[in-house]
DNA sequence: CGGCGTGTTGATCTACTTCAATGATTGTGG
DNA sequence: CCACAATCATTGAAGTAGATCAACACGCCG
């Protein structure tokens, strides 16, 4: 059910055996959503975690202004909110963006198993820190990319992230999400969002149709959003 | 020496006198920087974590369009560099903003420390979470908020995490950055910056001048910029 | 069938950038 | 102690990336 963590985490460092079973064993039930279905809300307390199986989550803050603004994307194989087992409550929203299976990890669970397995809890602890490198990848993105470079960018992070959970080939990945979605993702206006899309298109880099992304020149994709793949921490990858 | 991490880790949670005299005496040595000294170079393996004492610390990215972006503001009492501990390399500069003093804890001491008292750890880990709140928050005001809120939310963060470290009152606080660095903080050019500080002082919420952050109107500048404090994981506050 | 969400495009507007020039301050070598 | 360069703050003018407004096409669902 949450084998995509596993092989997630397996990229980043070697788990024993037992290590991947406790994982197995501390979920407590796997849960459907329906797209738009709010995970967890802010200022909430929680008492468990939640790992993606299937569909795509987003955390988000709505300002009083009424623009909303993604802050992480999660998918199939994310701890969704691994922040809420050592914050307990957290400053923003999670949701559904398509309709989602997510499994149900108890923060007791967890405390059991990182307590018995030390070097488990020090790879989760590595897993929030990739998360937070995603992070400033974004704050790099938002602060100092063009629109198009945004955009490029996010589809070369998807796809090295996609692919470590076998979600993406060489030629691309399904995708689904709205381009008003990927607006409060990118911090832009979603009409531009259409037109950064259409860019991509003429330039014969991406073809992102009916929920697929198709890369044409993942070389032209790479250079054009000054991607470097180093810090989303794979070097155990396989190939 | 690092006295000042202590008393921010306290807000975040109740700590041991062996917990604090375990961290303490993790400190092997304090180092003197020069302002611009480069601390942690990109893809260099490091095998300590830096704790500022005084002055100003950021990270930050290069794009190859000479363009900068930071995308993290330590003061004094945070850990630069937690994340080497998980990560051993990492995917960006490190750097000093002003003339600064680093305490380094080497990364075989944590370990040893984090293993004899896992509530450390524990709190450790909490404290990397919190830097990962301000990187959204920081995605946030990248993403959605304009050039004069994005502004004042950075006076409004500062405030309160001086603050917690008896560096800032409630008149204001000592801010040693020149424009230009405020400018690959908030995303926007320098010029802009400019004419934004002098924004602020004309509504007469901020003004900032010779290195000094003087705060007219707290309420005004948390409206402006839709802070809410909630985030910097202060729960324990004292007053 | 009508309405809603989604994508698409054109026209206009504006928040910010870039370019350029000028003081003020500080450090530095002769 | 002064001349000089270097850094930093400041302001005006012009340019532009992206926002906003508005209209329409399409498929889907109740």
């Amino acid at each position: 059910m949450i084998d995509k963590m596993i092989v997630k985490l397996r990229r980043y460092d070697k788990l024993d055996p037992e290590e991947e079973a406790a994982l197995l064993g501390a979920v407590t039930e796997i849960k459907k959503f329906a797209r738009g279905t709010v995970l967890v809300r802010r200022q909430t307390p929680t008492r468990a975690c939640e790992v993606v199986v299937s569909g795509l989550v987003h955390r988000y803050r709505d300002l009083s202004d009424g623009r909303r603004q993604s802050m992480e994307l999660s998918i199939p194989g994310d701890f969704v909110d691994l922040h809420s087992f050592t914050m307990k409550e957290i400053d923003h929203d999670i949701a559904c963006l398509t309709q989602c299976q997510v499994a149900i990890v108890p923060h007791d669970r967890l405390e059991q198993i990182t307590t018995q397995f030390p070097h488990l809890g020090r790879v989760l602890w590595l897993s929030t820190m990739i998360d937070a490198a995603i992070h400033r990848e974004w704050i790099v993105s938002l602060g100092a990319r063009s629109a198009v470079q945004r955009l490029a960018h996010l589809f070369c992070e998807m796809a090295v992230r996609l692919e470590s959970v076998g979600l993406a080939d060489s030629d691309g990945y399904r995708f689904p999400i709205t381009q008003n979605a990927l607006s409060e993702l990118l911090g832009m206006s979603m009409v531009h969002v259409n037109r950064t899309v259409k860019e991509l298109r003429e330039r014969e880099l991406v073809v992102f149709r009916e929920q697929q992304v198709r890369i044409q020149s993942w070389e032209g994709l790479v250079r054009l959003a000054d991607f470097d793949p180093f810090y989303l921490g794979m070097h155990r990858r396989p190939r």
